[in-house]
DNA sequence: TAACAAAAGATGTTATAACATTTATTATTT
DNA sequence: AAATAATAAATGTTATAACATCTTTTGTTA
């Protein structure tokens, strides 16, 4: 729906401002659907990302800093995701050898079985763009892309 | 940049579950920037947001529930909001007499002067897009529209 | 090598987001 | 009109985001 719609305002200063907007507006959007989604899992969108993460290093670990490195929200406390995601059981931790500042990280077969499980909900997750046509999505990752510079 | 240099990651399932992603890491990058922008305000985005519907608002009174409807994070607290604005001296607070179950809720003179040195930095913030031409900018505004329905 | 700087992570603190519940008032139904 | 439902806002609670600060270990320099 048309962004002056919903929030019932009318005058933006230009198409930037306007963008803004739309941004946080779209972001809040995605966010409630997601987290709709995800509710039976009992996991926030970070630490569904941080799992993504170790799956992709798995069966490598990942040190603490790597993960906030990678994060899409580099603000968020990496190392208190770590250990809520571990009191959980779905992720484990140990000393790396090499460096005894570091924290090794790695997924459990707990974790990576959660993570099977939401695959399975990829396809209502693609339906939430189902008003976009495959080459749309695409100008706009272009456009978002060249947008971050 | 490119999404999949920033995060590291180089495989989504299609362009949707891309641009799930750099919608994400979209909202990140502009909400780091506005904060480091509004720093010095000492004011958050959501109470700049509830600020700027108040002003639309203005000299009329709005209330906790208009400003619930129009807010872009349709979930966060209206009221608690409301309350840390009129603690700073930003709004004011008033029995609506039709209704007494409302609340009216009017902007400052505070509160409109501090808008008003906020607008200043419009330069600034339009700056956020200078990797984007104004018409790329309504081609984003056109398909995140769509794409919400 | 001692002193200092830098890096990795943990910990402390505060404000707020995300729920649920409660209270007060108004609207609706029987 | 009394009982019930609905609405508006406040309040309670918990988890987490957004900082800062601290501790431990490693790296660098004088």
């Amino acid at each position: 729906m048309k962004l002056e719609k919903e929030i019932k305002q009318s005058k933006f200063r230009n198409e930037f401002h306007k963008l803004a907007v739309n941004i946080f507006y779209s972001y809040s959007w995605l966010l409630n659907l997601q987290t709709n989604l995800f509710k039976n899992f009992n996991i926030t969108s970070n630490q569904y990302n941080i799992l993504r993460i170790l799956r992709g290093q798995y069966p490598n670990a990942a040190t603490v800093n790597l993960l906030r490195e990678r994060m899409i929200d580099k603000m968020s406390d990496a190392s208190r995701l770590v250990e809520r995601l571990r009191q959980k059981g779905l992720v484990k931790r140990g000393l790396c050898k090499s460096d005894r500042r570091r924290v090794d990280v790695i997924i459990t077969e707990k974790g990576l079985n959660l993570l099977k499980e939401i695959d399975q909900l990829n396809k209502k997750y693609d339906a939430f763009f189902k008003n976009l046509t495959e080459s749309e999505a695409e100008t706009l990752n272009k456009l978002l892309d060249k947008m971050r510079g």
